[in-house]
DNA sequence: GGAATAGTGTCTCTAAGACAATATATG
DNA sequence: CATATATTGTCTTAGAGACACTATTCC
């Protein structure tokens, strides 16, 4: 039996699932869309992550469709945008063999189009809890949010990642909040501000937050719009 | 336009490529495949890295489908195997729109069949030379290779995963040496035994190697395959 | 002044960097 | 003993943890 150079049959199906991601109502909040439930669609009626079909006549590469999806449904368009792997399986979707890229996009709140992302009857923002959600999700989806999750928390504890959690200026305090949010535990305050300003990834503005009490310092980050690694990782803290 | 529930055509190619790398000759080194000649093929005669089309009849899954490529090209059945990520657009192919599923695998140079994996003439191994080899790679095999390579030196600062390198017992100089071919750069006897050692990884093994002068412990990985995260990383010393 | 949040001082502790010193093998 | 490699001792340093203290705002 010879190998076809390019099989014309016999192709898995193509799909990109983007796990997006925010801050709201103090809780790491991760954005599902219901399932169709026209007939012979698969989980009707079911939440899933956003995401669809690679079309090869309008997206370019596989970044460009997950940036096309989030568009579709959140109204941004430069979003912190990584990727988290793929998966692929005879079994996981039931029209046969398919693989699925996951990217995930850490967006801030404010961004979103206000008639985006919330109104919609079939789109819903779901807090994390521990390494999901609370309500099922089609496919293997719960599988794929969880490795964006463990991604997010992995990069939390080392990278300047959950900056791309906040609008583009922010206090120091609203930093360490994010970051706290995110990893489920509290930080020194003295470690992570000394951290932060070492680091050299924030510029300050010379303007103040106006809160209630004493006002904060505003930063922003430095133009890189890459991440920052740090060289520890934020150790384990006895007393939770 | 309505979009079809699972598109029969306008579906992507999709391969899996697998970046596998060893120690040989006191350098990192990857497994390259020559491309086919025959008419139709893509890139004849030119270097590549091992892989190939997903086959849905024999495939349950890409990581089943990588495990085969690499058990095809060097008779290994169970190495440290790690997904670097997934590449797909429009133009890496010029067969179509095609993605590209990319493992790394890590192995012992002495576990490969002696005679596979460096005898055949349509496979070589290449010395990496900062983010690649010597030899232009078929399509954009040069980036996969450039990011595995990225991930494996990413890792090295702050994990096990050079461990995998070498056979299952080895001595303490053994695994430094590994980490610094690897890193490029010296790292600290002292600092790096300490850490190795206060990590609980390894487990003394009675005996030891019978080199010229002094003989060395010698260990092995405890039984637990993952990889162990140090919570610092190895620091840029100022002396090269 | 009281409350609340922002920001600092300072002590301790861990592990890395630097590098010298000691230990154990062969010839 | 000379040599080579293995292994340890020890001093310094950077940065995190702990936590108390000061600073600035509104009321």
């Amino acid at each position: 039996m010879t190998k076809p150079a390019a099989p014309a049959f016999g192709r898995p199906l193509t799909t990109v699932d983007v796990v997006i991601l925010t801050i709201r109502a103090e809780a790491l909040q991760v954005l599902l869309v219901q399932r169709p439930r026209q007939p012979g669609e698969p989980f009707p009626g079911q939440w899933a992550l956003p995401g669809g079909f690679v079309d090869i006549e309008r997206d370019q590469d596989l970044q460009g469709c997950a940036l096309r999806k989030l568009a579709e449904k959140t109204g941004v368009d430069s979003p912190y945008l990584e990727q988290v792997g793929s998966w692929g399986s005879a079994t996981r979707d039931p029209r046969g063999w398919s693989t699925t890229h996951v990217y995930m996009a850490l967006l801030a709140d404010a961004t979103l189009a206000p008639q985006k992302g919330g109104n919609a009857a079939d789109l819903r923002w779901a807090p994390v809890e521990g390494d999901g959600v609370s309500v099922p999700l089609a496919f293997d989806h719960a599988d794929l949010l969880g490795a964006a999750l463990g991604r997010v928390r992995g990069k939390t504890e080392y990278t300047s990642l959950p900056a791309h959690l906040l609008p583009p200026d922010f206090t120091l305090g609203e930093l360490q909040h994010v970051y706290e949010l995110v990893l489920g535990r509290p930080l020194e305050k003295k470690a992570f501000r000394t951290r932060m300003l070492a680091a050299g990834l924030l510029e300050e503005l010379g303007t103040l937050k106006d809160t209630g009490r004493r006002p904060a310092s505003l930063y922003r980050l430095r133009e890189q719009s890459g991440l920052v690694y740090f060289t520890r990782s934020f150790e384990q803290r006895e007393r939770a």
